[in-house]
DNA sequence: CTTTGCACCTGTTGGC
DNA sequence: TGCCAACAGGTGCAAA
């Protein structure tokens, strides 16, 4: 489900009903997500209070004083403040209960996601230690994309949903990106222009930036902490639009698989 | 080293 | 209507 819009979104709903507020309880119901939940997390956790939430990538980090929260939504995975008396549903896998008579709950039916608690500082940790740049920051430009493909052969569109290039592009905005920036997903990463580069990059950034505007997108079940769906999905331009005209020049979406995965393109507007 | 395909899991959808 | 295969927003890992 949740790609860098939908992570941050959640991150940023969160803030002002979590930072600072102690965590009282943790009650685990089922701790088999990606990698199981450790056994002793509610301990470590009771009595913390969440100092900060980070984002890297797609991944969440509520800091506390002894330590880091982890948290990755995977595919289904979100995060809900609900009233602490609010009955616990089929996929409701942790709840946090804070200070304040709020709960924290993570709900994710297809448990590929993960709840981690990290020794600080949680920047050395493996799942953190090799992810590459962040998309909205300044150091992801054209030449540094350039500069990463360097030696490698594969189609754009894997290469931007590679987290070791960079973090948070997932299938949704990889497509958006690239018909923003006019590129064929299937090219070879060894057949692009510079100038392409840059134009790549800048289209990451401003797909990435007009989805936060919208609150992400909710194409089945992302919701933030409040339960608002996203806007996104009234704005995206090919991502499960096969067969629809395209709005900028009328030729039919075209859907293909790349890596198991459906991407979308419009044929003329993508070279 | 890079690239590819599988694995994890549940729920929904579409074709027959 | 029922059944079954294919697919769904991620990503670590083994194999090629």
């Amino acid at each position: 489900m949740p790609e860098l819009p939908e992570v941050e979104t959640t991150r940023r709903r969160l803030l002002p009903h979590v930072v600072g507020r102690r965590i009282r309880d943790v009650v685990v119901r089922n701790g088999a997500l990606r990698w199981p939940v450790p056994r002793e997390l509610p301990r470590r956790l009771r009595g913390e209070r969440v100092e900060a939430i980070r984002r890297r990538g797609k991944y969440l980090l509520f800091d506390c004083a002894h330590g880091h929260l982890l948290v990755h939504l995977g595919m289904s995975g979100r995060l809900t403040l609900v009233a602490a008396d609010a009955p616990a549903r089929t996929h409701d896998h942790v709840d946090l209960r804070l200070e304040g008579d709020k709960v924290l709950r993570l709900t994710d039916p297809r448990r590929f996601g993960a709840m981690l608690w990290l020794p600080r500082p949680a920047e050395g940790h493996v799942l953190l230690s090799g992810l590459g740049l962040e998309p909205l920051e300044r150091a992801f430009t054209g030449s540094a994309l350039h500069k990463a493909a360097k030696g490698r052969r594969l189609a754009v569109k894997q290469f931007l949903m590679d987290g070791r290039v960079v973090t948070g592009v997932g299938n949704i905005y990889a497509s958006e990106a690239l018909f923003r920036a006019g590129v064929h997903p299937v090219r070879g990463v060894d057949r692009i222009a510079r100038a392409s580069w840059d134009r790549i990059a800048r289209a990451v950034k401003e797909t990435l930036n007009h989805a936060l505007e919208e609150g992400g997108t909710t194409l089945r079940d992302f919701a933030s902490p409040d339960g608002r769906a996203g806007g996104y999905q009234h704005k995206r331009m090919v991502y499960g639009r096969d067969g629809e005209a395209c709005s900028v020049c009328g030729r039919r979406i075209r859907c293909l698989r790349q890596g198991q995965r459906s991407t979308f393109y419009c044929p003329g507007c993508q070279k």
